[in-house]
RNA sequence: CGCGGGAUGGAGCAGUCUGGUAGCUCGUCGGGCUCAUAACCCGAAGGUCAUAGGUUCAAAUCCUAUUCCCGCAA
């Protein structure tokens, strides 16, 4: 049968297990490969490539790095000699102007971490553990102008399990991505595709984290908040605070049965332990600036030997 | 060359400025006390002070180079 012509767009090592998928499709014709360009990143500011970068690279597939693709007159111009049956969208950070979303035969598909109209935006992973929830999933919808706004083609839901951190469930998204695009792809070969509008009522949106998300207020937060926000921020932006004004992340807490009052800070047996709103929280696993990270104990071990009062969050 | 912190018994840290006996809180092992203990008491083992040079009568400490780890920023 005759192949589908597909562009890929994608950033992320997200991104991947989907893209792998396409490219070892046996319906698939991966014609074009988009991402963002090479950035300095890490330490010492060394240039590297997209995650998507190096696959298409090393697979010797056509890449396209750009910074804005609308405002590549000859890629656009050279996309249109393709007969792209669609593009697909996966943790892009770029949005799509009006000449691609009308470019292809079916239109563009964004693939989007959560069930849609829940969460539109960039941090669906991890406003779902922000906010408590018992289970999440991947919606697959026809891109349109206003963003995560478009008609879903496909859901799958995944339950969260109450330990779970913002890495584990990015983890296992994203090779459900995989497995819905999978399926969304023999729906599309069958001909059966279905656009199913998303309920004006149930839109909420998950903004992009910033650094600051990540900041523990102990004063105002409580108990779960408190826990929500530890998993989800993990591993990124991640949580933490100030300790003698040092930054201390943050990396596991555990409720504790006593009475502190609120941003109160006790040591008693080994235990980081500080007061919240409605109780008192261990930040069990922790990590100062400039060190690894290790237990509250720990810490505790090598601060009793320097002396001094111990403060969080002056 | 983006900014900065760090490497000292198994763990977390003092000691480095001002060179001269290897220290603290734990853990481990042995013993004691206790109905019992994340409690307490006594004792013990365990360290080429990241690596390589240099200065010095003498270097964890001063000088030079290297390796590794980490925080910020992106």
């Amino acid at each position: 049968m005759k192949k589908l012509n597909i562009a890929f767009c994608g950033t992320p090592d997200f991104s991947l297990p989907t893209l792998e998928l396409l490219h070892q499709h046996p319906h698939i014709n991966l014609v074009a490969i988009i991402t963002m360009p090479d950035r300095p990143a890490g330490r010492g500011q060394e240039l590297k490539s997209p995650p998507v970068a190096d696959f298409a690279k090393q697979h010797r597939l056509p890449l396209y790095q750009v910074e804005n693709i609308n405002r590549e007159e000859l890629i656009l111009l050279e996309l249109e000699t393709f007969n792209i049956d669609f593009f697909l969208v996966l943790a892009f950070a770029q949005f799509l102007g009006n000449r691609i979303l009308n470019m292809p035969r079916l239109g563009c598909f964004n693939i989007h971490t959560s069930i849609l109209p829940k969460y539109r935006g960039a941090a669906p992973i991890q406003y779902a553990l922000l906010n408590g929830d018992k289970s999440t999933g991947v919606s697959i919808q026809k891109m349109v102008k206003e963003m995560d706004a478009g008609d879903l083609v496909a859901f799958h839901e995944i339950s969260i399990s109450n330990t779970e951190t913002g890495g584990q469930l990015y983890t296992r998204l994203k090779f459900q991505a995989a497995l819905s695009t999978n399926s969304f792809i023999e729906t599309v070969v069958n001909n059966k595709l279905i656009y199913t509008p998303q309920d004006p009522k149930n839109i909420s949106f998950a903004p992009t984290l910033k650094k600051e998300d990540g900041l523990l207020n102990f004063t105002e937060s409580s108990n779960s908040k408190i826990s929500n926000q530890v998993r989800a921020l993990d591993p990124w932006p991640g949580t933490y605070c100030f300790l003698n004004n040092l930054r201390l992340k943050v990396l596991e807490v555990e409720s504790l049965n006593r009475f502190l009052k609120p941003n109160e800070t006790s040591i008693e047996h080994g235990h980081l332990a500080v007061g919240c709103s409605d109780g008192t929280i261990r930040l069990s696993r922790v990590q100062l600036e400039g060190k690894k990270s290790c237990s509250d104990t720990e810490l505790l071990n090598g601060l009793i030997n320097k002396g001094g009062e111990i403060v969080i969050n002056p």
